[in-house]
DNA sequence: CACGTGACAACTC
DNA sequence: AGAGTTGCCACGT
């Protein structure tokens, strides 16, 4: 170990791919909030999750709509048309919105990828904590 | 409920 | 090679 190493991360496993990653294990139907994909990827702040998000490239093959404020809100950004089409890709997906614009957490959450894949892919076992436990 | 505070990696010159 | 730019948050008070 020399000085400089601060973070311990597989090499090639730049921390927005373990992100996107993530992210990927996502199912149709579901959703997660930035808190709860940072809380996995460890390491990681929720804000940084949007940023990787907001990096991706058009033609990308993360579902990138799937992940929303902890809130239960569609996170507004610079783009306002970005904002109305993840909802209509979430409301194809079966996702619903209330009168306040916010999902149920507790129909829609998704519960986390299984334990045998994050331990393959060099995840922390058990996050630690999520916003919307934290809360409660 | 509004406000301030905390905290980061990738990309582009 | 290094500095500057950019970008979809959560929490406590």
């Amino acid at each position: 170990m020399k000085t400089g190493d601060r973070i311990r991360r597989r090499p090639g496993e730049a921390t927005y791919e373990r992100i996107y990653a993530l992210v990927r294990q996502i199912p149709a139907g579901y959703v997660a909030s930035y808190g709860q994909i940072a809380a996995l990827v460890g390491r990681c702040t929720p804000r940084m999750v949007g940023y990787a998000l907001a990096a991706l490239p058009a033609d990308s093959d993360v579902p990138w709509q799937r992940v929303i404020n902890a809130q239960g809100k569609i996170s507004p950004r610079a783009d306002s048309q970005g904002t109305a089409r993840q909802r209509q890709l979430l409301e194809a997906e079966g996702i619903r919105f209330d009168a306040q614009n916010r999902v149920n957490w507790r129909q829609v959450r998704w519960p986390g990828p299984e334990l045998d894949w994050l331990l393959a892919n060099g995840f922390s076992p058990e996050p630690a904590w999520t916003p919307e436990n934290a809360k409660s």
